[in-house]
DNA sequence: GTGAAAGCGCTAACAG
DNA sequence: CTGTTAGCGCTTTCAC
């Protein structure tokens, strides 16, 4: 391994001359800078980050922490973190917790010495044990409201108000929303925006859940919204399992019954018929969590926390249609 | 910060004890150990890996890049790798190349001093660049094969001749392989695995390609397979967008073409009709590739390599049936 | 079984 | 502008 004494020796300059030429460039002469330079591409001579962490306290590293990367949900997220990360040169952590909040607090642990801050998404630990696991490293939340923490939230419940009122514009009476697990906040936020607005168009609601967040949570439901003709899902999965089920029954989507999902996956795009669903930003929650994250790293401890609120928005594809005369 | 000294300090041992209860606990009367535990608990004192890893060398971190953490192929390895590595104490950073072979390297080389190896997943380096990136750091290549470097390859040749012969099997006479990218191993494969069956069934096999390996390469296959009764697919993306260009063109599945893909992704199981696919063992390829990674470690510079190859098989589901008589 | 001392690769005052 | 010195948190000989 070659190291910056190597490159010292090399070049005939003392160790904190090269350590300079990289970590402040503008302290040394240009012409040993680019003496030094010379010599260290040569060498293939790369600082390490690691050693100088330990100095400066940055490490320049980020932890990811997601309840599991395989849910189509995550990876636009983790690839737009983690890009924008790069960009702005850190290298990212990710971990998956397989919805353990056990496992969760564990990973921020160890991860903590490692990283300058962590993003949490979707965490499943109490709100206690954030504010007292943010002491230790920053942190910011994505998709969940925690008081007095930088959040980064994206505003379904908006996405959920143009649902309703798209599946009601469409002459449909009888709708049911279908809910997520029951500690999810962005179910709760759904189902608080859809019976509002539902209510106001004077138009009734049937609430079932909770279900589970996949496709056989949707499946599963299929026998539970018969009498209905339109039902928004707590996601895609939910609402690919319920069309499955639907078609099961001999029902078709959208002849019979609308179905409208959320999170605008790939899976959705990819159904015939396409789905309709509302779009979450999260490439653009990815980015801003990493913003807003390198920040709080920047202004220490006990930097002011913020939300932010991210729109979404409802895609009208093909899953609904006009509700047929009853 | 809490650290090895302020441990030292109120349990009254010297920092190298405290050290040796973490890193060497056979060195130290139970006794000691057991207090220095507690007061290390109680002070909430968590090793510092960083500062550990530069005086042992060993970061207790790997690398993990993959060409786009978005395509549903790699959430799954990207998963079981991480599980995998966190259950023998190793963090994982993860990276995104945007299929960017100078970003690649770049990853590689800021990410070596950080990491005791890296997983390398369908990487877009010449086999050269590669070779010499592994004299920096251990490699370990998923999805290629690279000479004299350890690879865990997933066999698709053995799950293209299983295709072929369902597909003969089915009584199809005009099968049709679309091909991926140029430079894509597992296209070879396929490619070569195909033909040589067909030819061996006496069933003429035409190529077409190479193709986007989307969905979007898919559906602008749609025109180019006129005339085939049965399509192998480059992987499910494809075949999902093939599938949709031939409902639009008033085709059905699998009524008038059968179609195959291969990754045995989730949007393929959650298409209708369910796609007739090919499994690739990613999981098993990820944790197989972590183990692999780990052994190297172990075992220094010039380690044996190894080639190791997962089996794939065909998963009949729906896309494909018997061929109409003509 | 435990302490003392040196050092991993690097940065950060402080002189000069 | 550059060299000297000290030390980040930890491990690892080497003594005792």
């Amino acid at each position: 391994m070659v190291t910056i004494r190597d490159v010292a020796r090399a070049s005939g300059v003392h160790v904190s001359t090269v350590s300079r030429t990289f970590s402040a460039p503008h302290l040394v002469n240009e012409k040993t800078r680019q003496a030094v330079l010379a010599v260290a591409a040569q060498l293939g001579y790369r600082p390490n980050r690691a050693a100088r962490a330990l100095t400066t306290g940055r490490t320049h590293n980020l932890g990811l922490i997601v309840a599991d990367i395989a849910n189509p949900f995550f990876p636009p997220l983790i690839k737009a973190a983690q890009g924008h990360a790069r960009e702005r040169d850190y290298h990212v952590f990710v971990a998956d917790t397989d919805e353990d909040p056990v496992l969760e607090q564990e990973l921020i642990e160890t991860l903590s010495k490692q990283v300058d801050g962590v993003l949490l998404c979707s965490p499943r630990l109490s709100n206690q044990t954030i504010h007292r696991l943010r002491a230790e490293v920053p942190l910011v939340i994505v998709n969940r409201r925690v008081k007095g923490l930088t959040t980064v939230l994206m505003d379904v419940g908006q996405g959920a108000r143009a649902a309703i009122d798209h599946l009601v514009g469409l002459g449909h009476r009888r709708i049911a929303l279908l809910t997520g697990p029951p500690g999810s906040w962005t179910s709760g936020e759904i189902r608080q925006a859809a019976t509002d607005r539902a209510a106001e168009a004077g138009v009734p609601l049937t609430v079932v859940g909770p279900n589970e967040p996949t496709e056989q949570g949707g499946l599963a439901a299929a026998d539970k919204i018969a009498g209905h003709s339109a039902v928004l899902c707590y996601n895609d999965l939910v609402a690919l399992g319920l069309i499955e089920g639907l078609v099961e029954r001999g029902l078709s989507v959208p002849g019979d019954v609308s179905v409208i999902g959320i999170d605008d996956s790939l899976p959705g795009r990819l159904n015939r018929p396409k789905l309709t669903t509302i779009t979450m930003p999260t490439a653009a929650a990815g980015r801003m969590a990493v913003d807003l994250l390198l920040a709080a790293v920047g202004a220490g401890e006990h930097a002011p926390h913020t939300t932010v609120r991210l729109e979404t928005s409802l895609v009208i594809r093909e899953s609904t249609q006009r509700a047929s005369e009853p």
